[in-house]
DNA sequence: TCTGGGGTCCTAGGACCC
DNA sequence: TCTGGGGTCCTAGGACCC
């Protein structure tokens, strides 16, 4: 089954010049930009975070507020204990105020138009742009700049970035997206390394397993139970006995460690999902709280869909249960639509099943996009309410043909940076 | 004192079909 | 009625990433 599609080229690991970007500590790289007196201060910028209380997570630590053991992904309230907040430390006198710090809600809209502003640069220095989150993305710079101009190429990318927005950001760069990723984390902060072709492999091996790309926690330590502790060993270890334990994905780190990475860059397609999902300040029992929640969810996740052009087959929940169980149901249907009542009602019949449960969390997701040729999105978007999408299968089944070649690169035809519209992804088959 | 929100991909088992 | 095999689709959960 694997090895069937016929490779382009003939190596598995394709020749580019792949540079990574990734901001520094972007959330609060942002808060700074519009409150310039947060500089140098220690600063958490939390989810689900409000002004005076102590709910929700650390989204991102300034490297000043990392110094008191804050980090990504705690709890405030635990952040708040090693790091008091500057106003209370200030009104009591058992706190040091010179050991408290800022805390600022997360604000996507602002930080999604600050992320614009350098993604218009990164799209300006390469002809393929990867977007892989708000603050990161891969460049193929393949046919731009040749290997001993790399690194004046990405000191200028990230004057640039400092100089027209104000942020920082680490670079790194090396003939696979996988080591240019690592790369990028190297050195950060303002850190800028390059990994030539031929020294990939070395440049990976002292390093720890848990830094390569999709080893987590979890394969991290099974890893390590089987005595490989580095990149090295993992580059080295016996594929048979790596696919035993971990499968094609154990395989597919296996690779990387060896520096080995088949990967092209290439720009995201359409989402294969869209959800929304919040948590209670507490866990609730009570059966209208959580109806509610999961209505208005419901209609958050159908609007965005109706905005983005989205038909939908497959409606799902998520509830999360203390400790922290996470449920999943879901529910498909005969064909892709756009309808919010129905998408409200599905939500709240499967929810039923948790009725006395108590819910820390509720979600809500539509999956089996079908994104509607160009104008049929907006026309979708006013029918709305009308029952209507009365066939259902009919125009899928057919291989539709699509995907007809990747090649994508061989022939530079779409160049055009500059339109903001550019979605039109040949690949929507997955 | 109970961890946010938005995604992707993979696996496994069951239903169903031929 | 039983045996054998192949395939698709669906749901649920898990691991991972930012």
């Amino acid at each position: 089954m694997s090895g069937d599609l016929e490779t382009l080229g003939t190596d598995a690991t394709p020749d580019q010049v792949v540079c990574h970007v990734d901001m520094d500590c972007f959330y609060a790289a942002c808060e700074r930009l519009r409150e310039p007196a947060l500089e140098g201060q220690p600063l958490v910028v939390g989810m689900g975070y409000e002004s005076e209380e102590a709910h929700g997570a650390v989204a991102t630590a300034s490297y000043e507020a990392r110094e008191f053991g804050v980090e990504s992904a705690m709890a405030i309230s635990e952040a708040l204990e090693r790091l008091p907040r500057k106003v209370e430390a200030a009104r009591d006198p058992d706190l040091d105020v010179e050991a408290a710090g800022f805390y600022r809600p997360v604000d996507l809209d602002y930080y999604g138009e600050v992320a614009a502003d350098v993604k218009s640069i990164l799209h300006d220095a390469a002809e393929v742009v990867r977007e892989v989150s708000i603050d990161e993305a891969y460049l193929d710079v393949t046919d731009r700049v040749a290997w001993d101009e790399v690194e004046a190429f990405a000191a200028e990318l990230k004057e640039r970035i400092d100089e027209e927005v104000g942020v920082v950001a680490s670079v790194g760069v090396a003939p696979t997206m996988s080591a240019a990723k690592i790369a990028s984390d190297y050195d950060k902060p303002d850190g800028l390394v390059v990994v030539e072709p031929g020294e990939v492999r070395d440049f990976l091996a002292p390093l720890d397993v848990a830094e390569i790309h999709n080893v987590g926690p979890v394969t991290a330590r099974q890893l390590r139970d089987m005595g490989i502790e580095t990149a090295g060993d993992l580059a080295a270890a016996d594929s048979e006995r790596v696919r035993e334990r971990f499968g094609e994905r154990g395989l597919e780190v296996r690779r990387y460690a060896r520096g080995e990475d088949p990967r092209e860059v290439t720009p995201v397609g359409e989402p294969k999902s869209l959800s929304r999902e919040s948590a209670f300040t507490q866990a609730t029992d009570d059966g209208e709280r959580k109806r509610e929640k999961v209505r208005a969810l419901a209609g958050d996740v159908a609007d965005r869909a109706q905005r983005e052009g989205a038909l939908y087959r497959t409606i799902g929940i998520k509830v999360v249960t203390p400790p922290y169980d996470v449920n999943t149901r879901a529910e498909s249907l005969p064909g892709p639509v756009d309808d919010p009542d129905l998408l409200e009602s599905t939500a709240l019949d499967l929810l039923e099943e948790f009725d006395d449960d108590r819910v820390r969390k509720l979600g809500v997701r539509v999956s089996k996009l079908d994104f509607a040729e160009s104008d049929q999105a907006s026309l979708a978007g006013f029918e709305g309410r009308s029952s209507g999408t009365g066939d259902g299968a009919t125009a899928d089944d057919s291989p539709s043909v699509a995907s007809a070649d990747d090649d994508a690169d061989g022939s530079d035809g779409r160049d055009a940076p500059g339109g903001p519209d550019g979605q039109r992804s040949l690949r929507e088959y997955e």
